[in-house]
DNA sequence: GAAATGAATAATGTATTCAAAGTACCTTGA
DNA sequence: TCAAGGTACTTTGAATACATTATTCATTTC
């Protein structure tokens, strides 16, 4: 049987926001999207109705056109003129690819860091790690959003010492891929502390090089597990069967 | 005296696109503004009026917005809501931090380019170097434009080795950015040459290292040209006294 | 019965309108 | 003279309207 149903089939979850600040709707579409593309509730290829979402959200179309746009620049959706948008269509290989990217990035920070950290970061560091470490032995009972907080803040304080552009391009980086690890994978816990050990080590003993290679080697890790947990959502539409053997 | 003139003053060069192709008025949009910020005609702070970039191109305001929006995302345009737009305030350092990263991403590339051209690729790879060494010497007059088709064949062909991702990266990179040294700098066309000789010698010889270090250094030297280039246009406005001595 | 053509329908891109917020200017009072 | 406050004008952000292009579906023809 199909469900003909109303007019419009509600593909999309309705969403009225609590605060609806006039002046950044758009970047509010773009979070709603954003979110509905990394958590596979819309999959690759699949086309994204403008007035659809403009129904889900309760806007007009102008904001959404805004995002649309805005989300083809960052990759995650495919813009065809005159025929509309459709999430773009991401392969597993892309994923990685991105956070290589990510990696080399991230990397040039942590060989900064290593050089230029001065005490104060270091101790806030340090005190970070410390928390993630705990919550990975026994201790304190953390959900996986305060591990995603403990992660965040751990990269955020290394990031801090670089310029301002490479900031810029670490936050575009980081917001175009999914940062919930820690509900899925497993082990990843555990992985994500010796990993962090090891660029804590690196920066705190003043080796940049060795920072470098061991945040690329973090991000190259994380990639994987991103592609992994994008697969299992399934992110990848049909080509999972590619994934697959 | 001050020139009232008409209702509203032409601030922005008119224009008026010979094939005006429904449906990517944005994108044109786009090329315009941005042209404006890294020729320096309007300068760093400088607000950007919707209502006249409008007139100047002759389409309505819908476009102008997205397309501001699509800037901010490049950061070259910061967006104050319900402000306005304005261009970002760059420093020289941004410039060169830019290129820094520009560096370790082609770097990237150059490396993998290293471990998988065919030889194909490496023929035509030495090919246009061939012709960018020739108009270094004496033969051929190629002008301006002709060195810098050389020099993006040069990039393009060492880039088409890396995953999609890599390339979607360089070339937001790459756009954000001025691209015409050639016109300016003075012995930046020597220096070019060198530089592209010793980066097809370390992918010739499947030296990834040594590849991605020569990537890595001609891009530096990339930066600083652009940052003198943008400081001599006036693009950093009133922050070129820091500049100057 | 299948392919092709054309009208009806729907969705897009752009323009226009409208309400809210910002800016500038002018008055007024100390 | 200068500051404070209020009013008029601009400009922005969002909503609506409109024209054009895709898409769909039925009809026709081979």
């Amino acid at each position: 049987m199909e469900p003909k149903g109303d007019e419009r089939e509600p593909r999309y979850p309705q969403r009225t926001p609590a605060s609806r600040r006039r002046g950044v709707l758009g970047e509010e579409v773009v979070d709603y999207v954003r979110e509905l593309i990394l958590t596979g509730t819309i999959r690759s290829g699949e086309k994204i109705d403008q007035q659809a979402v403009s129904e889900a959200l309760g806007v007009s179309r102008s904001p959404i056109r805004e995002a649309l746009v805005v989300l083809g620049r960052e990759g995650l959706v495919e813009l065809i003129p005159r025929r509309g948008a459709a999430v773009a269509d991401l392969s597993p290989e892309d994923i990685v690819d991105h956070y290589a990217l990510f990696g080399v990035v991230a990397g040039r920070a942590a060989a900064l860091a290593a050089e230029t950290i001065d005490e104060e970061g270091l101790a806030e560091l340090r005190k970070v790690h410390a928390r993630f470490l705990d919550a990975g032995s026994d201790g304190a009972a953390l959900g996986p959003e305060d591990l995603q907080q403990l992660n965040h803040d751990f990269h955020r304080i290394i990031n801090l010492t670089a310029p301002g552009r490479t900031r810029w391009l670490l936050r575009h980086l980081e917001h175009s891929v999914p940062s919930n690890y820690y509900e899925f994978a497993d082990g990843w816990n555990h992985a994500a502390v010796e990993h962090h050990a090891a660029i804590l080590e690196a920066i705190a003993s003043g080796d940049a090089d060795g920072a470098r290679r061991a945040m690329e080697a973090h991000l190259q890790a994380s990639g994987e597990a991103a592609a992994a947990q994008l697969a299992a959502i399934g992110f990848f539409g049909d080509n999972i069967r590619e994934t697959l053997p």
